[in-house]
DNA sequence: ACATAAAAACGTATGACATACGTAGTTTTA
DNA sequence: TAAAACTACGTATGTCATACGTTTTTATGT
């Protein structure tokens, strides 16, 4: 009966590991390896290799241990990965009080890409429950304060957290994803440009006629983009300002 | 030296698996097995029993063929997958040649959580590039039209769809996604209430204040929830009314 | 007609991986 | 001071994608 079989719900396990304050007042011999540790160093390998080359080997061997050394402070490596992405997520970024909804919407986007952007594994790691990490619930609760401050009702703020939250990491899956882990195909990379090239052949005007004049519109001009490291990119820019534009209406008309 | 060594590109695959209307002229055994068939047998495995259900073992035996036989037919899973996403895919609704925008874009939005709907697993599998396959372009080129007709610019109506195709996927992404493929907990499945209760004990009012006002209120009201079976969910309804305000208003002081 | 080369189906083999299980050693508590 | 609990480790198992070789089939060039 060791400690893996006593487990209580995988959920217990899971807000225990994410919550608690170390317990420690057991017996055994100290351990010389903790959770924490073992999350740190998978997070390594995650952004410098990608999430496939995350292997309980991998980790174990990294920090110098047996990879089933690491089971005795993670019951699965599912739990890690939830882990992982608890602590990836760290602390949300401070909006100031200031009751302007716009540039504190605008802060926490920027803020939530920019992680997607340094740690793009986040993008991969399947979503198989609400978030339930003290951070990831922080973020989402520094998101909600200028919504409800701006005058939404309780359920427009879940709503529109929600929106946000899901522009960002789609956005984020669709245009940022693929820059990481790139898969080589045969010693050359794959890149968009090659990919966009290979595909302006089969995009007909006839088939896909406005998909078509939008390519070639781009092409035209092509000359905008001076977008500093960690701003927002244009793409996700334009409709989040056209989203908040819309709630800054509704609130307008509602207490207007 | 088989087909499979005189791989050109893996874009050339990818491309000449998803467009090509199958050549069919060479020489060997008449094949008893096609590629589109590998392909709705994967999609009946995967929305049956979710995708880590879904192995090359699985499906041949499910087609009565020895497994490599599928390799033959098939450059990789990854491959595969990718045919899978535009198979499953479908053609993109029909969105009336209505220049009204607003309902165009309710139409697009509502098929493409529908389509989210019936086959979750699209949701867990990784995005490696841009899309490219025929039936995944038809939705982008169904979607851009009503947006160019409302008057925006190319790059305009770009980052509008890229926009709203983000929110559907995050959304649904984050409330759709973790009810497929449920893992079981020790057999007694772990539900979303379950979840939330647990977590009620630990979001306090003192260290998410939003969240907690937001959640009190919500447990407060909590009538309201009518939704047919295919329509919107409230939660992706209001942002993306948001959005399309904002659109408008975009629109209007443009063309006004 | 026939030889030949390409391609199909198949079986076996390999190497990665998560993780179950047993053992030995260590530390705290009774 | 003995037992209990827990650590680290090694080995073993089962699953998976997929490389490779063999046999069989068929269209093509002679």
């Amino acid at each position: 009966m060791t400690t893996r079989d006593d487990r209580g719900s995988d959920l217990q396990r899971s807000l225990a590991l994410l919550w608690a304050g170390r317990s420690r007042g057991k017996r055994g011999p100290r351990p010389r390896l903790t959770a924490e540790q073992i999350a740190r160093a998978a997070i390594r390998i995650a952004d410098a290799d990608g999430l496939e080359a995350l292997s309980m080997q991998r980790i174990a061997s990294d920090l110098g241990f047996a990879t089933m050394s690491l089971y005795n402070h993670v019951a699965s490596k599912d739990l890690l990965l939830e882990v992982m992405v608890d602590v990836a997520a760290g602390k949300p970024p401070d909006l100031g009080g200031a009751s302007d909804l716009r540039p504190a919407v605008r802060r926490w986007v920027a803020a939530l890409w920019a992680g997607f952007r340094s740690h793009p594994w986040l993008l991969r790691v399947p979503l198989d429950h609400t978030p339930i990490g003290p951070n990831q619930l922080a973020w989402l609760d520094r998101l909600l304060r200028p919504l409800l401050g701006a005058g939404l009702a309780a359920g427009e703020a879940r709503a529109a957290a929600l929106h946000l939250t899901a522009v960002v990491r789609g956005t984020a899956q669709i245009s940022l994803d693929m820059g990481s882990a790139h898969k080589t195909d045969g010693g050359r990379p794959r890149t968009e440009a090659e990919l966009v090239l290979a595909l302006s052949d089969l995009v007909t005007a006839d088939d896909y006629p406005a998909l078509a004049a939008v390519h070639a519109a781009e092409t035209a001009d092509h000359g905008a983009e001076p977008l500093g490291e960690d701003a927002l990119p244009a793409e996700l820019a334009f409709g989040v300002d056209r989203f908040l534009d819309g709630i800054e209406a509704w609130t307008a008309e509602r207490t207007g």
